[in-house]
Order: structure tokens, then C-alpha cells, then sequence
DNA sequence: TTGTTAGTTAGCAATACTTGCAAACTAGGG
DNA sequence: CCCTAGTTTGCAAGTATTGCTAACTAACAA
């Protein structure tokens, strides 16, 4: 993803707006090696913007990616993550905790089918899932679905 | 995913009966390739049994899932789809028309992050995603999501 | 500064997918 | 044929995300 600068110029020349709102999210996506799902990011949002909506981060998100400024994971569990770093990389998955981390594999670009041969090939993704150093130390051997329900708070109306 | 005949006993063995609901199941998912969704799945099946649940269908995947029988996949787009091939193998994904297509890729058990050295591989995974033989010979154009719409009939109680 | 307006936000409804629940049903053993 | 543990259904509820629109405001011009 471009500087928070850059994506202001970039919004602007598209006849876009630059809000406050808008401001905070490209800010807090900036170096954001996290991979957050838009609810988790709306959660730091809320606590330096009390009042910003959900609904306006999924925004902004999504006029990011539309941008290519940002890139979605789907894992199995929770929501999409929402990727800032758009260079070649790859991802290892903790299957205990769900941290995503960047990895870089090497040859992974020029990996191609068996079988297959004609299939048009515009992207290559490679996924590794185990343990991250953490859990791995901690021997933890908690599913993830357990670990979502563990760390989870009774919610009221979050519709 | 094993035959339905040795699913019937391995159902049986643990104390889990054979119904028909689940013998139509595991014969639709027999040598099945289409990495189907369980309402797809739930499609086919209809017919074939009129009056069986969409709630047993998930059920029955779920069950079979936990007992490693099925792979579970999920891209971004629409549901999770269910695997029943549990030798290892890799998908080419087309960002047309969604269809899933197992390949093999060689060296790819062999993959290894360059960094993150301790994160603990239980399992790797390599998808392509572009235009498979069909979509890229019709020159098509159409997001995923597009097509997904296009192809929707208006529903009226789904919930 | 002020006015204008196209674009944006917030909030709630609606949708899509999946699971929880409980009453009715039935496979499989005796 | 009976019993009952396990199963199926139908519907409610839950989670993630988008549709809709009235109220708001950034950007620009006067
Ligand atoms: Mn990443
Ligand atoms: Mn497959
Ligand atoms: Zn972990
Ligand atoms: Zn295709």
C-alpha cells in the first residue's frame, strides 16, 4: 500500500475526498503487518475516532482493494483479512492463535500445474499451516475455532 | 474420501447410524471433483431425495470433515466448498466462472519459507488462480462476483 | 468568508452462509 | 416387535458483509 500521503493525492485526483476518517484508516493501515479483519481494525479505529462506523471502514477498505492498494486473504476461520502489503509474498498461518505472517518462498513464482497445462496462470499463492514460534512453545493444541470462542466477549447488538 | 461402502462401516463402527440422508451423501461425494458447496450439494441431492435438509447436508460434511474424510476450501467467494479428494494435491482456481480444478505440483511438499524459520510447517498449500480452459477460449471478462450474480435466481426465503 | 454540491458517513435493514435447538423420527440391537 | 441412542427437520439465531438513504462535509468557486 502506498504512504498515507500518496493515497491522499491518489484519492483526491480521483475526485475523492480526503476524510478524517478515511485519514485515520490509511494511517492505521500504514507498516500494518497484522492482517486485520475490518472488525479489528475498527476497534483501534473507535478508540482514536469514538463515532467512526463500521460501515465506513468496510468502506474504505474495499475502495482500497478496488484500488489494488490492498490485498484480501480468506482463511477458513473469522472474516477476510485485509493485506496492506501488496508486493510478492506468501503466508504462514498459525492454525492455533490465526496470525498470519508474510513469508517470502523461494521459486514460489514459477511453480506451474502437472496437469492443467492449459490453465492460464495470473497468480501463484502459497500457504503454510502449523505453528507459529509462540504456540509452538507454549504447546498449545487448542483449535482455533476454541481459541475464537475462548477470546471472544458476550456481544449484545453488534448486527 | 473413502467409498461409501467403507464409510457405512466406518459410520457404524463408531456407533453412528446409516441412513439414507447419509448414503445419498457420501454416493454424491463419491469420485466427485466439483469441490462442491453444501448448498449445491444440497441441490443435487434434493432431487434425488425430495424432502432432505439442507441442515443435514451441512451435518453430514461436517461429520465427515471432523473424521478427515473431507477437506474443507474456502475462497473468498460464496460458501465453503468440500473436498472429498484427502490426497494431497493443489487447486487452480478460475476467477471467472469459480471453478476449482485439482493439479499436482511438483517440489511443492518441499517448500520452505525463507524467513520465519520458526514457524513449525504442518502443512503446504499452492493455489493458481486465472482462467481455466473454458473462460480464457471465451475471452471472458466477468468478475467472479458478476458472474455469481448473473447466475442467481431471485430468492425468496433462503434464510 | 460563504455558498454550492458531489461525494461521504452513520446507522439500520437486509442478505448470505452456517450453526443452535428441540420435537419428531428411525436404525439397529435385543 | 420394542427400545432408545442417534438422526433429521424446520426454524431461530449468529456472524460477516452489503444495500439504502438521510444527514453531513470536503473541495472548490465566488
Ligand atoms: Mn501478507
Ligand atoms: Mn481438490
Ligand atoms: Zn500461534
Ligand atoms: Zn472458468
Amino acid at each position: 500500500m502506498h504512504s498515507p500521503a500518496e493515497l491522499a493525492t491518489q484519492f483526491r485526483s480521483m475526485g475523492r475526498k480526503l476524510t478524517p476518517q478515511r485519514q485515520l484508516i490509511f494511517s492505521l493501515l500504514h507498516n500494518n503487518q497484522s492482517h486485520p479483519t475490518a472488525e479489528s481494525l475498527y476497534g483501534v479505529a473507535s478508540a482514536q475516532m469514538p463515532g467512526i462506523s463500521l460501515r465506513t471502514v468496510y468502506q474504505t477498505l474495499n475502495e482500497l482493494a478496488e484500488m489494488g492498494e490492498l490485498l484480501l486473504i480468506d482463511i477458513g476461520e473469522g472474516g477476510t483479512r485485509f493485506d496492506p502489503n501488496i508486493d510478492e509474498h506468501h503466508h504462514a498461518i498459525c492454525s492455533d492463535c490465526g496470525k498470519i505472517r508474510d513469508v517470502h518462498v523461494k521459486g514460489a513464482s514459477s511453480l506451474k500445474p502437472n496437469d492443467a497445462r492449459d490453465f492460464l496462470i495470473s497468480e501463484v499463492g502459497v500457504v503454510f499451516k502449523g505453528l507459529c514460534a509462540e504456540c509452538e512453545a507454549r504447546g498449545s493444541k487448542r483449535s482455533p475455532a476454541l481459541q475464537a470462542k475462548m477470546s471472544q466477549k458476550p456481544k449484545s447488538s453488534s448486527k
